[in-house]
DNA sequence: ATAGATGTGCTACTTAAGTGATTTTCAGCA
DNA sequence: TGCTGAAAATCACTTAAGTAGCACATCTAT
């Protein structure tokens, strides 16, 4: 594929989104550009035990992958990150090519740019330079990890789904996004629980006239209602 | 200081310990050697409102420093890291100077080597190569808070604070160690829970005869028998 | 030596959340 | 059109964990 073709097919605005190439004069990023490609995923792949996985380094162009753990004995599964368009995986596999013990499934069908990663590397040696970029992109996850995990201990179901919700609000048009297609399970394990509590509570946010819910749908009717009974908790608790 | 002087206070190893500055040559390193000095902290220290915080970047000589998040309405607190000899802070506030809303507390005396934010940063932009060690500091870390999120979805108590003794079990002396002098309520933090729930666990784990316990010492008796109690409780669940 | 602070051990109580099972609803498809 | 599987809605039940409180022990500063 020529360079052109490339960036005709809008992939070099991903690129620009995601954030790791801000900055990047087209003469450095030309070198890069022959060596990506384009993969289409369908929904439900898992990436569970792909071995190419551990050699490949992917950019989300769009649909959604969620980056989760699971645990054998309690065959729970915890959602630690949910990948977006501009959204990139595996960073740290990159750094070190030690295997990261996460598994990736697709939400949608995916359509991802992919380089090797030894391709990648050895640009990032040639500018190295541009690490501050991916150590910045390392860093915005880590503080999005360290807020989950404060909410984990400090708050209840209620709470973090409340969280939830308010934090996928588009605030354009005020309607939920990203999530407001996932199935109740989908949605406990982005708040590290189970299908049938976050039924229970969504129920209960449904009678009290927050939000309507719908096979696979859920929608917020009054952002400030959520803002309103977040706060009410809040006080009740002490 | 002279650099002399630096190397002879056994400082230059530190910076070795941390990894940041693994394989830099000595030239690349001398021109960043002269802008550290030294810090003595005393027990308690806390970093919270401390405005120089936000840029200087600290490695640690000795002693041990807990990185926390603390919810004002539950008045909860829970421990991000552990810092001992060799890690260093604020990694994040070094990349973007966004301030890092996390707090930081001396448990011991502490020794650190302070560098100015800046300082650190137009050395990094001179040598751009090293960033590739910050990079990887930065992948540890975010494993290990993985590893610490799903510890808290998946395990109930009990669990969670067997593998708390273990992780600090050391190897050579097979004597737990870091944790070993700290208050049921630090241990707590650590594991997202309250001192009086520690303390339950600890009592049963007492009459089991696998810990021994005094005013803030806890001893482990047999490493072996922690690891089966781990698996009996495994094995129970299902 | 004493006072205050800090940490422990233990009790009794409350409650949110996890669990398992069953019925109902719904979307897509043959 | 009706079948079928997935998701949702509910129910009743169990339980681990949070909470509040207090007596007692131990340390430390003066």
């Amino acid at each position: 594929m020529h360079d052109k073709d490339f960036i005709h097919q809008n992939n070099y605005t991903v690129l620009q989104e995601c954030g790791l190439f801000t900055d990047v004069p087209e003469e450095h990023l030309k070198v890069l550009l022959k060596n990506f490609y384009q993969e289409k995923w369908p929904r439900q792949t898992c990436l569970v035990h792909c071995e190419k996985f551990l050699f490949h380094f992917y950019i989300i162009k769009n649909g959604r992958v969620k980056m989760y753990h699971t645990d054998f004995d309690s065959a729970k599964e915890h959602t630690i990150f949910l990948l977006k368009k501009g959204d990139v995986f595996d960073l740290f596999c990159l750094l070190d090519g030690i295997k990261h013990k996460a598994y990736y499934e697709c939400l949608d069908h995916t359509e991802v740019l992919a380089i090797p990663m030894d391709k990648l590397r050895s640009w990032l040696q040639s500018y190295p330079e541009y690490y501050k970029n991916f150590l910045s992109y390392a860093g915005r996850s880590m503080r999005m990890l360290e807020e989950n995990v404060s909410q984990l201990v400090f708050s209840d179901i209620t709470t973090r789904l409340l969280h939830l919700l308010l934090k996928n609000i588009d605030r354009t048009s005020n309607k939920l996004q990203n999530i407001n297609d996932l199935p109740d399970k989908e949605l406990a394990f982005l708040i590290g629980s189970s299908r049938a509590v976050v039924n229970r509570h969504l129920q209960k946010m449904k009678k009290m006239g927050l939000i309507k819910i719908s096979r696979s749908n859920v929608q917020v009717e009054d952002v400030s209602l959520l803002l309103q009974h977040l706060e009410n908790n809040r006080i009740n608790k002490n």
